[in-house]
RNA sequence: CGGGAAGUGGCGCAGUUUGGCUAGCGCACCUGCUUUGGGAGCAGGGGGUCGCGGGUUCAAAUCCCGCCUUCCCGACCA
């Protein structure tokens, strides 16, 4: 260790907010050269090494092969598969001196479809799965938390190129599984959820999330075992609503409500819940302005929004826009007299004598009833999970939870293939696309995502599968070097150890023992010199032993 | 991109409000002696364009203008 570079730092870097990135920067691990950019040091790079051979290790038993495709790919290329425009700003690209067009890779789907439909003619040669280890690059718009969400990241990513539908699946569940042998073996808890499948596309896919506090996304899972992405998740309302119970329709009716426009002032103000609200909110998209409504006490699930109106954007319209469509400034808007289509969620519909916006300014309506009083073009699933809305799949509560996304798999079908020309030779003669699917892991998000679970006040506790080395041998009190070199060597054999000979006073051997987090810690001081016994610690549980050096190698579990 | 905060030896910070002596503290680093079980002690020492550029002033880390970088929140709730 005297001779290992492994720069530990005493305080917490400033830049540093959640606990893995503190970690990682104070134990050596990392070190940042720009903003979401950052360098590995020896031992950051020997546990992003360790997760690598995991995953070679159980996609190479699960048929998959190793390629490494190049990260700067021509601007052509991108341009048949049409992402080069709809990938937008978080492409990162450059132009070589002749003024040609590049990119560096976010992801490969279309270098590794260029490659299959070079080199594969017939049925015979499918199926066939490739993977590489790269670094990828994302001009993300906010890079945090260190290597959690940064701009230049390690991954894995994989590849299948399958002659039918059925062959996918497989291939997709030989992934599946491999992911989860994956990301056990690295000693992560996580789960399963169904998600959406953003702008790689495709039939369906999973995210595999470790479950953590400061993780970025929310996810909910049932007891039952279902699991999806907030934005995905299947539910149903929380049943029996106490203090709402049916009602006579009223007449409608416009109130004057000068200055108040959001759904909490609104209620002050004429006394009545949100949950009696029909908050109405306009957007601008490629097909025109449209109005979602969801009921006074939920939240607008945009994602929802843009696939039920099918548009490939929207944004929050601007106050003219509203003006324009509604006759009203913000906050006044409602559904009734719309001129634009509705898209409803289906638990507005059930609202009796709700309030919303009359569509201009400083009035609102109360006693609006469906069908009654608007009509709306669709109707369905619209607002957000929230806590004590149910599973769809058991009726169980649904528990909502953060976590940090390690491993994503799509089935893609023909997205690529089609639009790359990625063709076969049928059995029955006939030309036809591959059916593709895609597989990530962000390796050095899961070294990340691996402290966030497993670390303590004084520092990481590592998984003994992924820690960068699997032994501290503190050397302390004078003369201990020569035991501590033959324990070494012997240890050695069969261990990863890391010798701390540093001249270093006890306290900051310990200290840095306990920052690094190896799971298991040999003392040899005091109580070698007493006894002949070295002191064992296990940094996890902190119990511990002491054992005669005779043999030792024989005596720890790691 | 909008809002907030911050840039001062390698790291963490004070100083800026109210301009003024040689820019300071802790840690780290170098030399020597002592020390050796929870981030050692004493003595001596090295290291700073105070983010960059411009301006105001007798005088700028400090005031003004512009820019750069970093971090946090948001980028959908009318």
């Amino acid at each position: 260790m005297s001779e290992y570079f492994l720069p530990t730092l005493k305080e917490d870097p400033r830049e540093a907010e959640i606990p893995s990135h503190k970690l990682m920067i104070r134990s050596g691990m990392i070190r940042k050269l720009a903003s979401g950019v950052y360098e590995f040091l020896p031992l950051g790079w020997r546990t992003v090494r360790k997760i690598e051979e995991i995953i070679r290790e159980e996609l190479d038993a699960a048929g998959a092969q190793e390629i490494v495709m190049s990260a700067m790919q021509p601007r052509s290329l991108w341009e048949e598969s049409g992402r080069w425009d709809l990938y937008g700003p978080e492409l990162m690209r450059l132009k070589d001196r002749g003024g040609r067009e590049f990119c560096l890779g976010p992801t490969h789907e279309e270098v590794v479809t260029k490659i299959v439909s070079e080199n594969v003619r017939s049925y015979k040669q499918l199926p066939v799965t490739l993977y590489q280890f790269q670094m990828k690059f994302r001009d993300e718009i906010r890079p945090r938390f260190g290597v959690m969400r940064a701009r230049e990241f390690y991954m894995k990513d994989s590849y299948s190129f399958d002659a039918d539908l059925e062959g996918c699946r497989s291939s997709y569940d030989l992934h599946f599984k491999a992911y989860k042998r994956i990301f056990e073996r690295c000693g992560l808890e996580f789960a399963v959820v169904e998600a959406d499948t953003g702008n790689i596309g495709g039939e369906f896919s999973h995210e595999f999330m470790v479950l953590a506090s400061t993780g970025e996304e929310e996810v909910a899972v049932c007891s039952c075992g279902y699991g999806a992405s907030s934005s995905m998740a299947g539910f149903k309302g929380p049943e029996g609503e106490p203090g709402f119970p049916e009602e006579e329709e009223k007449p409608l009716q416009e109130v004057h409500t000068p200055g108040v426009t959001t759904v909490q002032e609104v209620s002050g103000f004429l006394s009545e819940k949100p949950r009696k609200f029909i908050k109405t909110l306009i957007f601008d998209s490629d097909k025109g302005p449209v109005a979602a409504l969801v009921r006074g006490d939920h939240e607008l699930c945009q994602d929802k929004l843009l696939s039920a109106s099918g548009a490939k954007w929207l944004n929050l319209a601007e106050p003219e826009t509203v003006k324009a469509v509604t006759g009203g400034p913000p906050g006044f808007s409602g559904p009734c007299g719309a001129k634009i289509p509705v898209f409803a969620d289906e638990e507005v519909l059930a609202v009796q004598n709700a309030v919303s916006g009359a569509g201009k300014k400083d009035y609102h309506l109360i006693n609006i009833n469906f069908p009654r009083d608007y009509t709306v073009s669709w109707k369905g699933r619209l607002r957000k999970l929230q806590q004590g809305d149910l599973c769809l799949k058991c009726g169980g509560e649904l528990k909502i939870m953060r976590g940090i996304e390690v491993g994503h798999t799509f089935l893609l079908g023909t997205k690529y293939s089609s639009a790359m020309g990625a063709r076969f030779v049928d059995k029955d003669g006939r030309e036809k696309d591959m059916i593709m699917g895609c597989y990530g892991i962000g390796v050095t998000r899961v070294a990340a995502a691996t402290i966030e679970q497993n670390h303590d006040s004084d520092g990481i506790i590592w998984p003994a599968a992924i820690a960068p080395f699997e032994i501290s041998l503190i050397q302390l009190s004078g003369d201990t070097e020569d035991i501590c070199r033959s324990l070494y060597e012997k240890l050695s054999e069969k261990y990863e150890v890391l010798w701390d000979d540093r001249d270093e006073s006890p306290g900051v051997k310990f200290k840095d023992a306990q920052l690094l987090g190896l799971p298991v810690q040999i003392i040899v001081g005091k109580s070698y010199m007493k006894d002949g016994k070295l002191e064992v610690v296990c940094r996890r549980s902190g119990k511990k032993e002491y054992l005669s050096p005779e043999g030792i190698e024989e005596k720890i579990s790691i």
